[in-house]
DNA sequence: AATCAATACGTAGGATAACTAGCTATTGCG
DNA sequence: CGCAATAGCTAGTTATCCTACGTATTGATT
C-alpha cells in the first residue's frame, strides 16, 4: 500500500453520509461530489467508495434504489432517519476529536513532566 | 472491537511524536500526557500504546534507552532528527486534512447535483 | 472505424492499524 | 493483605482502506 494512502483514517463514513446530506446520489456523483468538495484531498478509489456504501446501507442508515439514466444503471443513496441522526452525531464527535488533536499538537508546553 | 474504539484511526503517531516534542518521556508518562492533555479523550490501552511506540522506533523517529526510577524499569523515548521533521510534516498534513473534513462537513448546500 | 477517456457499477484479497485480553513486576495505600 | 497505580510487554482479532482487477455504456478523438 502507499505510505500517503488512507488519508481518510476511519473518517470514511462521516464524509459519505455529509455528502448526502441535502438531497439523493449515487455512488459515482458521491465519490466526485468528495473530490470537488474537498479540493481534490479526497480523490477516492472506487475500491474504497462501493464497499463503504454498501456497508452504511446494510447498517441501514442509507437507502439505495436502481434507475437508468442514459443507458447507464446508477444506485442512488438517500439518508435514512437513523443516517441523519448518525450524521448529526459524527458531526459532532468529529468536532470533539479535531480540538482534541489540535490541541495536542498545538499545546506548547506540555504539562509538567513527572 | 467497541464500536467507538479505533478512535484515532490513523492519527497516532502524530499524537505520540508530539508528546514527546519539548522533551523525552516514557511510554506510560506519554499515554498520561495525551490523556490529560485531550481533557480524557485519549485514554489509550498500553496495548495500543507500547506497540506503536516500538513502530515508532523501528521507523527510527524515536530512539529509546532503559533506566530505572524507583525500582521500576523505564524506557525512555526522545524524538529522532527524522522524528523532529515527521512530526513537523505530520502537524502540517493534520490541518490539511482537518480543514478538508471540517469543509466538507459544514458545506451547506453542495456544489450543484449533475 | 477504431480507440480511448469518462461514466458507472462491482468484487477479491492484502496490508495495516488499533483494539481486547492476557501476562510480569514493583510501590504504596487502606 | 489486597488492591490501585505505576511500568512494561505480546498474541491474536477485527475493521478499514487500499490495490488490482473485471463488466459495460457513452461520447470524443483520431
Amino acid at each position: 500500500m502507499r505510505p500517503e494512502a488512507q488519508a481518510l483514517k476511519g473518517h470514511l463514513d462521516v464524509l459519505l453520509l455529509a455528502a448526502l446530506a441535502d438531497g439523493p446520489r449515487h455512488g459515482y456523483a458521491i465519490k466526485e461530489a468528495l473530490r470537488d468538495g474537498s479540493g481534490g484531498r479526497f480523490d477516492l478509489p472506487t475500491g474504497t467508495v462501493y464497499p463503504a456504501l454498501h456497508r452504511l446501507e446494510r447498517a441501514g442508515l442509507i437507502a439505495g434504489s436502481w434507475s437508468v439514466v442514459d443507458g447507464r444503471r446508477r444506485r442512488s443513496y438517500r439518508l435514512t432517519d437513523a443516517g441523519e441522526r448518525k450524521l448529526a452525531g459524527e458531526r459532532a464527535n468529529w468536532r470533539e476529536f479535531a480540538q482534541a488533536v489540535t490541541g495536542i499538537l498545538e499545546r506548547d508546553p506540555w504539562p509538567a513532566t513527572s
